[in-house]
DNA sequence: TGATATAATGATAATGATAACTATTTTCGG
DNA sequence: CCGAAAATAGTTATCATTATCATTATATCA
């Protein structure tokens, strides 16, 4: 039987704080915010209960290629944009294409669940102060 | 000026042995096997050349939800297939969508340049293996 | 071909993100 | 309100990647 679950001040609050904005912050983002309100919250609980709630499905993973991993408080799936100056991560509003994830299944050895989409450029804001 | 790039053993050892495998392998693998040929190569040296062929375009980087970077010895766009189980990355054969990109164009504030697919499920091998 | 300027290396130390450890504190069902 | 189990804070450890720097290799050019 799997453990059971209790939901700690601390876990709330990183989830309240990642379901709340609309952006998709890094851990220590979470943590420096989350510590307002639980000022001696270790940055370790901070880890611990994001990867806890991303396993659970509560939030998600963003990957990224280069520093630290991104999250973002809403679960259901869908694509991102990453700006390449400032390492921002937003989302797009593009419809999801369960299809590909069908087609891909049909050409790999193996068994294909799903899909992500990073989009990558220049954010409006980088583009407004690096216009080169 | 930008500095005169000088191609030494180390560099077009490390390219060629990305180039001549079709996977998808880390820096600590590359590292293992060019160590055959060059035995006291230095894993920074690793690392720092394959920082640079990815800047240069000559090959690319691929982003990774858990542990570490995996490079890809083709520098043309294509899509990827991430096994959930053994972390393994595979090239997947489906025909890129540039549409896409400009798709997301107009609906992000910025520009967008590209993007990348990455499919994730269970290897052909994975499967046999832990088949429960 | 040899001198020279400078890019690249090897070895190692430093960094930064994340995970592991452990004694103590919280949580929650009874 | 008790007590078992889960979670925490604080800390140390680990892992991937970068930076540093004295030395070596590369390419250009006389």
């Amino acid at each position: 039987m799997q453990p059971k679950t209790k939901y700690s001040r601390q876990r709330l609050a990183i989830l309240n704080e990642l379901k709340s904005r609309c952006d998709h912050p890094t851990a220590d983002v979470i943590y420096a915010e989350v510590r307002k309100t639980i000022p001696n919250i270790s940055l370790g609980t901070v880890y611990r209960n994001l990867g806890f709630l991303a396993q659970n499905g509560d939030i998600l993973k963003i990957p990224a290629t280069a520093g630290s991993e991104h999250f973002d408080g809403n679960p259901a799936p869908h694509y991102h944009f990453k700006c390449n100056i400032c390492g921002n991560v937003s989302d797009v509003a593009l419809d999801l294409m369960p299809n590909l994830t069908e087609m891909a299944g049909n050409l790999v050895d193996g068994v294909v669940t799903g899909h992500s989409i990073m989009f990558e450029g220049k954010c409006g804001l980088c583009a407004e102060t690096y216009k080169k």
